[in-house]
DNA sequence: CACCTAAACGGACTTTACCCCGTTTCATCG
DNA sequence: CGATGAAACGGGGTAAAGTCCGTTTAGGTG
């Protein structure tokens, strides 16, 4: 029997599958905004979403994976500006502005959609810096491959860059305290992380 | 009535609390040896110990609140020897010197100890950077004092080299292969460190 | 030494993530 | 179409973290 497997490509999801999933985000967004994430769930959202359990288990494997799936729908849009929106974030600008901009632009990033990121977090996973996002890995390799540093461990220093970018973030989600001044922070980041790059990436 | 208050001074453990600690802590690093981390249960623990899983948790609060004590119980040989050991980690060699010799050791002390460090962290409780461990963030923070660097927000520098060095310690104690090659991946992050924080405080 | 209070203790109870497996549904192929 | 194998579904079952509250004990006071 003759069957077309291609590399790399699997099954593809079915129908009913694709279904109940989008539905069960959208469940759970809305549990998110009424209830917030740390009342939510996993027997609420099957029940809410009227399906079983189970179900809920095959789709998202774990309570934080759904708030991984999550935050990976609203990465989509910030993805295409960096993938393919205008300078500095998008190509055209030098590596370096391009690194600026895109530090800034997911700490924004991240500050804004918070409660998602924060619940996204796993304790028994413990790959909080980049293992998870590997976008953020990826993206900014690529950028500093192109500044063209000499002597780097150019692999190495993604970790650390990636780290000290999410690091304050973290930071910041883990407490409950600065709900507000929340422009100010993302400044105060934002510039830190100028300095940082421009420190390191200094010929 | 008169009550000596000495501000400050929390009332001081009672004889069978502190009895009951230790004994915990010894128990857990009998069990932690014999099974690994991730078969110890707070009521195998109690059980084991001969003690009532209400005292397990009025102890420690959180099943990571144990290796937490763990790993502070370890933590303060190597507290030792930054804060009053022979240069360069301790004190007599320049900032620099220090701030490099500190962030091998720490990598080194993290790889060490990997098994407690990575179940000391909770998923709950999401403050995996520096949060939990003040030491490296007054330490780093002090250094970098020393230093004398122009412009900086010293704080959020000090976050971001936190980050920048747990961060691929984190990451390597999450992924369960490089369980060979331990000496060369302390090198390797080793030399990294030294080269970013080398570049950073340039001059 | 008898008393008293705050702290410590124990273990049953609750909650919740996650597993299992018999049942149902989809999609494909003759 | 109808058959068939694979995937998805459901929801009861399990294990383990964390809570509660009635009971016990350490250690200071008169």
């Amino acid at each position: 029997m003759y069957r077309p497997v291609i590399l790399g490509t699997q099954p593809a999801e079915r129908a009913d599958a694709t279904r109940n999933r989008l539905h069960l985000l959208a469940t759970a967004r809305e549990m998110l905004a009424e209830q917030g994430a740390d009342r939510l769930t996993m027997d609420g959202l099957a029940e809410r979403a009227g399906l079983g359990k189970g179900t809920v288990f095959r789709r998202f494997g774990t309570r934080a994976g759904i708030f991984q799936a999550l935050l990976d729908d609203d990465e989509h849009n910030f993805q295409r500006q960096v993938l393919s929106g205008p300078p500095p974030l998008g190509p055209g600008a030098t590596p370096l502005e391009r690194l600026i901009a895109y530090g800034r632009a997911r700490a924004c990033f991240l500050i804004e959609h918070r409660d998602v990121a924060r619940a996204a977090l796993d304790g028994s996973q413990p790959i909080p810096i980049g293992g998870r996002t590997p976008m953020s890995q990826i993206h900014i390799r690529m950028l500093l491959g192109q500044v063209g540093l000499d002597g780097f461990d150019l692999d190495m220093l993604t970790v650390q860059l990636v780290a000290a970018l999410d690091g304050p973030v973290l930071l910041y989600l883990s407490s409950d305290e600065f709900t507000d001044a929340v422009g100010e922070l993302e400044q105060g980041m934002g510039r830190a992380w100028q300095k940082l790059v421009e420190r390191v990436c200094r010929p």
